[in-house]
DNA sequence: CCTGAAATTCGGGGGGC
DNA sequence: GCCCCCCGAATTTCAGG
């Protein structure tokens, strides 16, 4: 992990299609060096995949929502338990166990405010062991960039 | 945007490196209509560019962190000269504007807490205008899928 | 709108420097 | 460890159904 693999890195995060010439010509290298680079970082698990990169609102997703959720007991069982229930809901695209006023933050794409309102009764509300949710909308998203890699 | 175009999505959710045979066979087309749909939803938005997944730990990222934000003022000013700082921190992945009882929330990557400690009192801390910010820290995270598209 | 084949470009892997 | 060249495979185009 040098300069040039991070810079290689900067270049995929940007256009993960690019070919190895265009990246090769933006890092100094010809072709060859960039792919075995790109190899070993595959191998390393530095990099873990490629994706798209899509437009929520053109596919008929137009709120993010923030949840933040207080559980009741911090039992073991009760944190899989909550895990479990949280990787069949679709809608839950990001979950995470924070420090801090709450337990977890979740992220939510939802259709609209009426898929919301149906997802909070039908399927969160149903959870046991949440003490407290708190919802938040996404209004306005300022900025998305990827990771720093200082390249 | 039929039943078809949302399969094809979902593979290149997952591994957008696919070849369009891949793609085909997933989906019961051959490559060149899947090329077709391809281009066609890069045309409309709806596939806005291809990135990679990377590793933030295996990167020297150990920390993500959660900073939610109040304003003092809430003039078009603030707002936009709030933003454009934003901009400029690499460390600022993400930042939105959102409802509830804080104005903003920003995700922040970091090498380690000391890195944040750095960045709160150079940064952030320097920023006219901020009434007050709370910073979750992201213990594990338990989901990271791809957005809903109902196939 | 799909199939199938043709031309072109690109990924993937050697040997020499 | 990088550059150059070769081969197989992929993308992209375009006929025809």
């Amino acid at each position: 992990m040098d300069r040039l693999d991070r810079k290689i890195l900067s270049v995929l995060q940007q256009d993960a299609r690019a070919s190895l010439q265009d990246i090769g010509a933006a890092v100094g290298l010809s072709p060859s060096p960039c792919w075995a680079r790109i190899r070993k970082m595959e191998e390393a698990g530095v990099i873990e995949g490629y994706t798209v990169r899509l437009n929520p609102l053109a596919l008929g997703l137009a709120d993010t929502v923030l949840v933040m959720v207080t559980l009741d007991s911090h039992s073991d069982n009760t944190l899989e338990k909550f895990g479990e229930v949280l990787a069949s809901i679709p809608e839950v695209v990001e979950a995470h166990l924070v420090s801090g006023e709450y337990d977890y933050l979740l992220r939510v794409v939802v259709k609209d405010t009426r898929d919301y309102e149906r997802l909070l009764r039908e399927r969160l509300y149903k959870i046991k062991g949440i003490r407290h949710s708190q919802s938040s909308f996404v209004l306005r998203t300022l900025k998305k960039a990827d990771l720093p890699l200082g390249v």
